[in-house]
DNA sequence: AGCCCCTGTCATACC
DNA sequence: TCGGTATGACAGGGG
């Protein structure tokens, strides 16, 4: 009930918002509370690694990604479902608010009808901006109408830098045709222009004057905001139901409503969510420019335009492919502005770091060697060393311990202080050699950790970290000083493997320990591949008997009709043949009979009686015939 | 306690 | 020859 009043609510300030020019949408509160991040699992293992899975950030629906992967299969495979089951008419509330801006730009000056053919939808836009700008204490500059990210957190925020570049773009129609808008189709801006300009009116228009959206951002606390409100609702007191009912283009101008907008606007959640989400929607789509700049960051989360495609691909079904489509040119266009700067990189950063602490630690992974790059993460001293095919080399082993020929190590909590033994992993430098059958760790983490990051407190990371179990072989290079963790170890290229056998002039017991390290994980994959191979045959072959059975009853009730087809077909055979013979007389007149005769259809399509031979001609007198014919021959 | 499954490890063959 | 992979076998842990 709250929920449904607080939507309604939205749904007035989202029309009021409009009145006063601010491009409003709300959308998917619902689905962001029903967040797809967080239906979005792993797949059934995470074991196998080293598939180099950070080329998935610049394939956003992971095309590309090795076919072998099973946990891909198993992603794609949940969000299609994911969307089927949100396409079954399950009740949406469109509560999320996402700010659209709209913008007037001066140098255009004001547009007037004249050039009604080309820019209708840009005219109404700036009629509608200029409108606006009456109310602002500046003229003449752009005013940055960003309505405070509880209004416009992620996704939102996204909205709000979107009419920052929707400005430019429409500076560009001034001067260009649409058809030569730069990198946004013209289909997405025409329809974002007529989505904006939806409750604008001709007769209001205004000169035009460039609205600094910033400073309104700056000033765009609730009382600024609601004295526009108030000031534009009572010039457009009479026109409210019909800006209301042409309001119908709020839903298609949202960018990405991602759950931003929680009941608490103001609220630390709602902040979380929507600096999370923005960070998404930055690393969408800029995955090959920030994949420069921050690589291991894009590493780190190769999986995050994953989440974000699931989640726009939840709003596809009230949204349309236009949403889809203009997400995309507002990212781009977004992430060209870099309106965010270095704070937001600092924030994606630290958030980024969060993400994948505990990421790791929900991905607690079976086969330790491949995902367990958070727990500690002990690493090369020297990144330089590692190089850029070091990968995340560090390994837990929770499973089995076989025995050893060498000394064993009891893990030990604690007594080892990985923070000066151990220095982190330089995401950027991983490097993930791909085997048959590798999963993607670092593409499962954000799924997993982004609704985990608000449900628990980040002082509990510490303490697990600690408490986290060596493997053997961790110890056991621990205990001999060697500065490479296992994963590093066996990830390595064998290049750079030798390279620092070679380098660190080890004891040839820590080069045997090194050896054995890299040979038990090396192996330790491949066992699981083999098993996982293993288990795939069985399947398959199991597939294949229930297939060949289908197919072996199929064939025999095939078989049973074919034979009751050719009896009856024989039977009606042999009653038109005594039907035709009994009509048919000899060289005497008399009926021919239908057990001495029967008919001959030749290939000349001819009909032929022929008389029935019989088999057993040899009777005794045929044989005293041979024998009289012996007898004379004597 | 026994069973079953999973996992790591070793040995070996092969590439 | 060496490194890596594949796979059977064994052992240990855990449900």
């Amino acid at each position: 009930m709250q929920k449904k009043y607080f939507t309604e609510g939205l749904i007035q300030l989202t029309i009021f918002l409009s009145l006063v020019g601010v491009r409003v949408d709300i959308d998917s509160y619902l689905t962001g509370y029903y967040s797809p991040l967080a239906e979005i699992n792993l797949g059934p293992s995470s074991a196998y690694t080293q598939t180099p899975f950070h080329v998935l950030r610049d394939t956003l629906d992971g095309y590309g990604v090795h076919p072998k992967c099973p946990e891909l299969d198993y992603f794609f495979a949940s969000r299609r479902l994911l969307d089927e089951v949100r396409t079954l008419g399950s009740p949406r509330f469109h509560t999320q608010l996402n700010a659209w801006l709209v913008h007037q730009v001066s140098s255009t000056g004001p547009s007037t009808s004249n050039n009604p053919d080309t820019s209708a939808g840009l005219e109404s836009t700036e009629n509608e901006a200029g409108e606006a700008s009456e109310h602002l204490p500046v003229r003449g500059q752009d005013v940055h109408c960003q309505p405070n990210y509880e209004l416009a957190q992620g996704p939102c925020g996204a909205g709000a830098f979107l009419s920052e570049d929707e400005v430019t773009i429409k500076e560009e129609e001034e001067a260009v045709p649409l058809t030569q808008l730069a990198d946004s189709s013209t289909l997405e801006h025409e329809s974002l222009l007529e989505g904006i300009t939806t409750l604008s009116e001709p007769d209001h228009v205004p000169a035009a004057t460039d609205i600094n959206w910033n400073n309104l951002l700056s000033v765009a606390d609730l009382d600024v905001l609601d004295s526009l409100v108030t000031d534009r609702l009572l010039e457009l007191d009479s026109d409210i139901s019909s800006a209301i009912s042409q309001d119908v283009s709020l839903h298609d101008a949202m960018v990405a409503n991602v759950g931003a907008f929680g009941p608490a606007s103001g609220s630390v959640e709602s902040r979380t969510v929507g600096q999370q989400q923005r960070t998404l929607l930055w690393l969408e789509s800029t995955n090959s420019s920030l994949s420069d700049s921050l690589p291991g960051m894009a590493v780190g989360l190769a999986a995050l335009p994953f989440a974000s495609v699931c989640n726009l691909t939840g709003n596809m079904t009230s949204q349309g492919a236009l949403g889809d489509c203009l997400d995309e040119a507002v990212f781009d266009q977004i992430n060209q502005l870099g309106l965010e700067g270095l704070d937001t990189i600092d924030n994606q950063l630290n958030y980024l770091e969060c993400l994948d602490s505990r990421a790791f630690e929900d991905l607690d992974s079976d086969s330790g060697l491949s995902l367990e790059s958070s727990y500690g993460c002990p690493v090369s001293p020297g990144s330089s060393e590692m190089s850029s095919s070091s990968s995340l080399y560090c390994e837990e082993e929770g499973g089995a311990t076989g025995y050893s020929s060498e000394v064993d190590f009891k893990p030990s909590k604690g007594i080892i202080d990985r923070s000066t033994m151990w220095p982190p992993v330089d995401l950027s430098e991983s490097v993930w050699h791909d085997h048959s059958y590798s999963s993607p760790p670092l593409l499962s983490r954000p799924s997993l950790s982004l609704p985990c990051k608000t449900e628990e407190p980040e002082e509990d990371i510490g303490p697990q970290l600690e408490e986290r179990e060596l493997s053997r072989d961790e110890m056991r290079a621990r205990a001999m000083f060697i500065p490479f963790s296992v994963l590093q170890i066996v990830n390595m290229p064998v290049e750079e493997f030798m390279e620092v056998l070679d380098s660190h002039s080890f004891s040839p017991e820590q080069v045997t320990l090194l050896r054995d390290i890299r040979r038990r994980g090396k192996n330790k994959l491949a066992a699981q591949n083999c098993r996982k191979r293993k288990l795939d045959a069985i399947t398959g072959l199991e597939e294949e008997v229930e297939r060949l059975q289908a197919q072996r009853d199929r064939l025999l009730r095939e078989k049973r009709l074919t034979a009751k087809t050719m009896g009856a077909v024989a039977h009606q055979f042999k009653q038109l043949t005594r039907d035709v013979l009994s009509r048919l007389r000899d060289a005497s007149g008399r009926p021919l009979n239908p057990e001495r005769f029967t008919l001959q259809c030749g290939a000349n399509g001819r009909i032929a009686v022929q008389p029935i031979r019989q088999p057993a001609v040899t009777t005794s007198a045929g044989k005293k015939t041979d024998k009289r014919k012996k007898e004379k021959k004597q």
